[in-house]
DNA sequence: CCCTCATGTAAGCAACTCCTTATTTAATAA
DNA sequence: TTATTAAATAAGGAGTTGCTTACATGAGGG
């Protein structure tokens, strides 16, 4: 992706890949330190940090500072806007679909007899 | 990314895209050729082309040969997944959340005192 | 057969991704 | 203060993405 800075991709390219899945999975248990999130990797701490900074990018997490920790939480907006653009593309083009596939048939049929 | 082959990563990934997502939309309403798909876009052909692979590796469309055109038309399976997380990682959290976060400040209220 | 139209593939380029190790910042503890 | 701990940042490298232009493929029409 070379620009792509809207929300919709933000959050898209967040989720598409699974440590990042994984560290979602992990904070629906609640906040969580940068520290217990990167242990289960076989991964850097820098390379958490930096998926939580995308995470963070399309306003999925927040971080917040606790002393020296910083207490990762989860947000659920974007996963919502995410949620809403896919069913709206599933739920409708089946119908769609059938009726216009049926039509585009007729029309050939037309065409070509 | 740098690997991340599984379905679930290259169905984001796909949707990571507002040219794509675009093509999506643009697809819902029936089949249609690339040469139509590329039309309303300031982009080459080619480049097209390259997006439809994207899709086409995700699952999330189908090409079949028709005469020297080819027909592009949706497959809904992939969103049923990529929702079926979104929605899963959606609904529960929130619950769990504010249960876990009032239960944390408890302790840090037992703590601190 | 040649010519055109619809599309795919190849090669190239700048920007971005995902990791690494080394360094820096900031808070706690002695 | 100095040392330790938690985390972010910097710099760099291999691989990928998203475009481009040029060329290849393949069907239909003269």
């Amino acid at each position: 992706m070379r620009g792509a800075t809207d929300e919709l991709s933000l959050v898209f390219q967040a989720l598409a890949d699974p440590t990042r899945r994984a560290i979602i999975s992990r904070l629906r248990g609640g906040p969580t330190t940068v520290g217990e999130l990167a242990e289960p990797f076989a991964m850097s701490r820098p390379a958490i940090s930096q998926h939580l900074k995308v995470l963070e990018r399309a306003g999925l997490i927040e971080r917040t500072a606790d002393a020296q920790w910083r207490r990762c939480t989860l947000r659920t907006e974007p996963l919502d806007e995410a949620s809403a653009w896919v069913d709206r593309h599933r739920d409708e083009w089946n119908e769609r679909f059938d009726l216009l596939d049926e039509r585009l048939r007729e029309l050939k049929g037309q065409t070509d007899a």
